[in-house]
DNA sequence: TTTTTTTCAATGAATACTCATTCATTTATC
DNA sequence: GATAAATGAATGAGTATTCATTGAAAAAAA
């Protein structure tokens, strides 16, 4: 929206000792500002919002984000490459694509319920794509590629139907899981997500036909 | 946001002697309003391009609309009934269930097609739910209904499979299909999205495994 | 019919308010 | 004591909403 000039060093991501990540201020911002988000929306939050929900003042928010789009920026890119790198290695950690293609939905599944702020923001705010955020269609390009390189490795073991129009399974299974995804948000995250993920799996693999009868059609 | 008093009747959406909707102010801004809010976003966009997208001055958008929020509003609710009428109808008037779910989803993506800016507001703008429109998740709901219908009578003549998650399959087919549009909308509305519906449908029934073997168990 | 009066949709400048952003000052750290 | 970090009140840009005014058309009066 503005000029991007930034004055001072950001993004000093500190991890101690144990690896495991501090708590400084902007880790403390960032899961506030997704609380936040999460609750009302990005448009309806407010810097002072966010900036009483971290517990710091609304001046120091601006010494670790260039901006309030800044935040859902590196939000997106921080939870993008965390996640990815969860995915990457589900699907890695498998033997066949059988076994790949349930562990990256289940696997997708157990981060989204692990996480439910974020899992609101990516349903709600995501689907924007357009201006805003080249990061979140950078998710989506990773997942659908993870989800393409397992059908075709399926189809190549004869797991998978060899007549698949590849783009299409792979955009219709994302929806798929965002579509649970969506429901168990909205729902409050009240069940277990996880454990849709094997009627999920069936269903995609076998489709809701009885048979061989292909509905609607007269042969 | 404030008091909802009205000060004037409003709502007088005029049909001429045709039954057509005579395109008075109302719809004009209607039209106009989601023109802008498809190419901006709802937050983005401003009361004053709205009006200069309709032809009419600020202050007469308030003579039609209670606020900024209502013309969204109102909008979900007359495409909502809109819409749904057809699907009501492209169910009723087929035969055999399997038939009524090709043309559920035909007339689906049809309609989608046939008005993109409603298909990028509905799709942007929809997964906020929660607070700002009852009217979205009426119109989800009847829509799900009306698959849970057609899935149970298809399990009924022995179409589909009886051992089925009614309610996982019907937001999953729902997301399926939100997921096409998705990308036909995201693509800029290219390729003729109708004629997605038959490979869609065949996903749905078949699913992408082949024959019986269910990938990543080992039975 | 012509003239006068009433009406009320439409206007858009003025208002009121919300918030993102800044920066002089204070507090903490070394 | 010097440097860095944090503060939060002040700023002002942006914009939703209001409302006094206009004028064209309908109704009433002539």
């Amino acid at each position: 929206m503005n000029e991007y000039s930034l004055k001072k060093k950001v993004v000093n991501m500190v991890l101690d000792t144990n690896g495991k990540e501090k708590t400084d201020k902007h880790h403390k911002i960032l899961e506030a500002a997704i609380k936040v988000f999460a609750e009302q929306g990005f448009f309806r939050s407010t810097i002072s919002q966010i900036a009483k929900e971290a517990g710091v003042a609304d001046g120091t928010i601006y010494l670790y984000f260039k901006n309030k789009d800044d935040i859902l920026l590196q939000f997106y890119s921080y939870k993008t490459r965390k996640i990815f790198n969860k995915f990457r290695e589900a699907v890695d950690k498998a033997e066949n694509s059988g076994e790949k293609f349930r562990n990256l939905i289940r696997c997708h599944l157990r981060e989204f319920q692990g996480d439910r702020n974020m899992a609101v923001v990516y349903i709600a705010e995501a689907r924007k794509g357009q201006h805003l955020d080249p990061l979140l269609d950078e998710l989506t390009k990773m997942y659908l590629d993870v989800l393409g390189e397992v059908v075709e490795q399926g189809q190549a073991e004869g797991l998978f139907r060899k007549d698949l129009y590849i783009s299409l399974v792979k955009r219709y299974i994302l929806g798929g899981v965002e579509a649970i995804i969506s429901t168990w948000v909205y729902a409050g995250g009240k069940y277990d997500l996880e454990s849709m993920a094997d009627p999920l799996v069936d269903l995609f693999l076998r489709g809701i036909g009885s048979n061989d009868v292909v509905a609607g059609e007269t042969p």
